[in-house]
DNA sequence: AACCGGCTCACCCGAAGGAGTGAGAACAAA
DNA sequence: TTTGTTCTCACTCCTTCGGGTGAGCCGGTT
């Protein structure tokens, strides 16, 4: 008896490639696809499919609020959340809402279907399917502020952001230190945090994810 | 012959699952992926691929600037960019860099395979299968304006500019070096004469002209 | 032949950049 | 008060970059 999945993500080419994936797959059966929250909900209610692949960010209605929905009116169905980054805090929040598990979409699609099966055996979330460190991470998460966009320049604070803008211009740190009236080791310092906080390698990836973002 | 394509895509699973979707097609074959620009700029080298298809927002380095980098570097090879959303400026800009296309990751997957097989013969950019919107006036407005005259940079040798493009990737003299297969010292050398001829500073400088004029 | 542009490599030397560490001062929030 | 953040500076150690110079090789031109 194969699973009965259902989909829900709201990106139309991701989620027939991923039906694409799964149908490959014997013992498991793509009975629905859902383009948001709401349809998943719908769509889970019509349906009654055994898991549901549930994108976190979605329109209408997000992936944690949709968990929570249907886990009040089907509580035997089993859902995997999709996510970009696992430091999103929504995804702590998803496993509170009832989630099983999840799945980062920067995953190997090998794992993908290892998590899956795993889930469908009832495995618990530390499972060794499971990326390292994530009870770590997710209690990282639930301290983090959740206006942090990992990768983006909004963590910079104005200073860096500033030091970042002059060496984006071309200038040396010394020039940046002058014109700032600074030491050149605390231009070094500010750039070295920046380097760490955007995780680029060094000045240029620096500049260019700030032109970039800009 | 099938067209050689290139899948720069950064989230693994959409990558893998794309492949799978691209690769039961008898007139297409993958070649090759890549996880982020830089990525992409040194598989194309590598590959030679006939046909791009690159997201637009990756890590490292963004799927316009790839786009401008391969462009400089391999003017025969087509790129299509990937994005979410219509209104993304960066479309406009990756098809100002050289981008023969755009399609939206809404978009249905035969769209999507007639999208590629349009761009292949070298259809228009205002191809039917062009989603109406923003995106599509600019992209049309850009092609009946062909002007891009190479400033500065025309001056550069072919080696100058190619080793310009690998600095303007983010990566280091020693770097450069081995991916080219030649010795420190005379990437060094190709950098001096560059910043003479740009009458530049320094590094940096070079780049920002680089990535202007480009 | 002589010449020249482009590519290659080597050496020296000083300047700049970057990793890592520690730490003090100002200030706001809990 | 304690805690945390931001900005500041210093120090070491090491790598990389850039300027300058000289030189060999190859291919095409005059």
């Amino acid at each position: 008896m194969p699973l009965k999945l259902l989909i829900a993500e709201d990106q139309r080419l991701f989620r027939q490639s991923l039906r694409l994936l799964l149908e490959r797959e014997r013992d498991l059966r793509v009975v629905g696809e859902a383009i948001d929250g709401r349809d998943a909900f719908e769509q889970a209610l019509k349906l009654k499919p055994d898991m549901i692949l549930m994108d976190v960010d979605m329109p209408r209605l997000d992936g944690v609020t949709a968990t929570k929905l249907i886990r009040d009116c089907l509580p035997e169905v089993k859902i995997l959340m999709l996510s970009v980054h696992d430091e999103d805090a929504r995804i702590v929040a998803a496993v509170r809402a009832g989630a099983c598990g999840y799945i980062l979409k920067d995953a190997d699609h090998a794992e993908f279907l290892r998590i899956i099966r795993a889930t469908r055996r009832g495995e618990p979330l530390h499972s060794p399917f499971m990326p390292d460190g994530f009870a770590h991470r997710a209690v990282s998460a639930l301290h983090e502020s959740p206006n942090a966009s990992p990768g983006g320049l909004a963590l910079l604070t104005d200073r860096e952001r500033e030091i970042l803008a002059f060496a984006a211009s071309g200038q040396g740190n010394k020039e940046i230190a002058d014109h700032l009236g600074v030491s050149l080791d605390t231009v070094k310092t500010h750039l070295h945090h920046i380097y760490q906080k955007l995780h680029v390698n060094g000045r240029v990836e620096a500049i260019l994810s700030f032109l970039q973002t800009g």
